[in-house]
DNA sequence: TTGCGTTATGTTATCTTATAACAAAATGGA
DNA sequence: TCCATTTTGTTATAAGATAACATAACGCAA
C-alpha cells in the first residue's frame, strides 16, 4: 500500500468519524495507523506491542477495545483465517470484506471493484428473506434466511509470489 | 438435521474413504458422528469432552488432529465465526463452505445449491489468474490472483428466529 | 462552571483455543 | 517377521480473547 493510499485512507476515517460522531480517540486512531502502516494484517497482540510502545495502556483489553470499535464502523476487517486484523483500503459504510489472502506471503488484499461487491451482494441477496423462497426451491423450498453481515476470505498466491515462485523453478 | 440425513452423510464418507483410501479410524469416525449428532457448531473442546466419555484420549491434539483430518478431505467445515466446527451436510470433494450462521440460534446451515456453487466459483474463477487480466482492469490492471480456496460465511437469521422474533413482537 | 450520567481507558486475573514435542502403539507392505 | 510410516496419547505451553472492576475523560444540562 502506498504512503499516499494510506494517508488517503486515514483522513477518510477522521472525515467519516465527525460525520457520524463517532469518537476517534487516541489509541483508536493509534490502532487504525499502526494497521495501515504495516499494510498487513496484524494479531491483536502485535498492535498492543506498538501501543505500548507509544505509551499506551498494554494490556489485552486495551487493543481488543480499539479493534472492535474500528470493526464495527468497517474501517477495519478481522482476517478469520489469519487470526488477525487488517485495515480497510477504502473506508466507507461498515461492509463486510472480501479479502484475498496469500499463503505464501500472509499479504491481504481487500477486493472492492463494482463487480465483486455485486457478487457478494448477491449471495447476500440470494440469502435474504425476499429472494429466499425461490433460492430455496432448488433444495425443497426450506432455505430461508436473514442475511445481515457477511465475511469471505479467498485464499491463494498473490501475483508477486506467483512470480517469483515461477522463477525458482526455472 | 433429520436422522436419515445424517446417516446418509455418515455413510458417503465412509465410502469415500474407502474410495480414496484415507484411513477413517475409530477417532476419526467417531469425531465426525460427534459432529453429525450435535446438528451444530460445536468447539474443539466440546468434541474432545464426548471423546473423553467414549473412552478416547482426553487431550487437546487428539480432537484437534481428528478435526483436521476430517476437514482437509471436505467432510467437516470449520466455522471461523464460531471458532467451531461442523460437520458437512454433503460430503464430497474437498470443498470450501458457504456457511449460514444464525445470530440467535447459532445453527450453521451450508449452503450447496447448483446456483450458489456457481456464484462462490465465480468468486473464485474472478480471482484466477487467468480471468485476473480482465478483472483487474476494473481498477488499474494490478489484481492478479490465484485462488486455491475460500471461507465464505454468511451471518444473519434463520427462518425459526425470524418466525419466533416475529411471534413475540405481537 | 459545576455536576452528573455516559463513555472510554487501564489493570488484574482468568478463560478459551490451539500447538509443539516426544513416546508408544497400530498399520501395511516388503 | 521386520521395518518404515502413520496414528494415537500425553505433557507442557503458547497464543488469543474476555470478564470484572476501578479510574479517568467527555459532553451536556442546569
Amino acid at each position: 500500500m502506498a504512503n499516499s493510499d494510506r494517508d488517503e485512507a486515514f483522513e477518510k476515517v477522521e472525515r467519516l468519524c465527525k460525520e457520524r460522531n463517532l469518537r476517534l480517540t487516541p489509541v483508536r486512531k493509534r490502532v487504525l495507523e499502526i494497521l495501515l502502516e504495516a499494510g498487513r494484517a496484524l494479531g491483536a497482540y502485535e498492535v498492543l506491542e506498538s501501543l505500548r510502545r507509544d505509551g499506551f495502556g498494554h494490556q489485552p483489553p486495551v487493543a481488543y477495545r480499539a479493534l472492535e470499535f474500528l470493526q464495527e464502523n468497517g474501517f477495519v476487517h478481522r482476517v478469520e483465517g489469519m487470526k488477525g486484523y487488517v485495515a480497510c483500503t477504502s473506508p466507507s459504510e461498515p461492509h463486510g470484506p472480501v479479502l484475498l489472502v496469500c499463503d505464501s506471503c500472509n499479504e491481504v488484499k481487500e477486493l472492492r471493484t463494482p463487480h465483486l461487491e455485486a457478487i457478494a451482494g448477491g449471495i447476500g441477496s440470494y440469502c435474504s428473506l425476499e429472494s429466499a423462497a425461490e433460492a430455496g426451491q432448488h433444495h425443497g423450498g426450506k432455505q430461508e434466511f436473514l442475511a445481515s453481515a457477511h465475511a469471505i476470505e479467498i485464499l491463494g498466491c498473490c501475483k508477486q509470489c506467483s512470480e517469483a515462485s515461477e522463477l525458482s523453478s526455472k
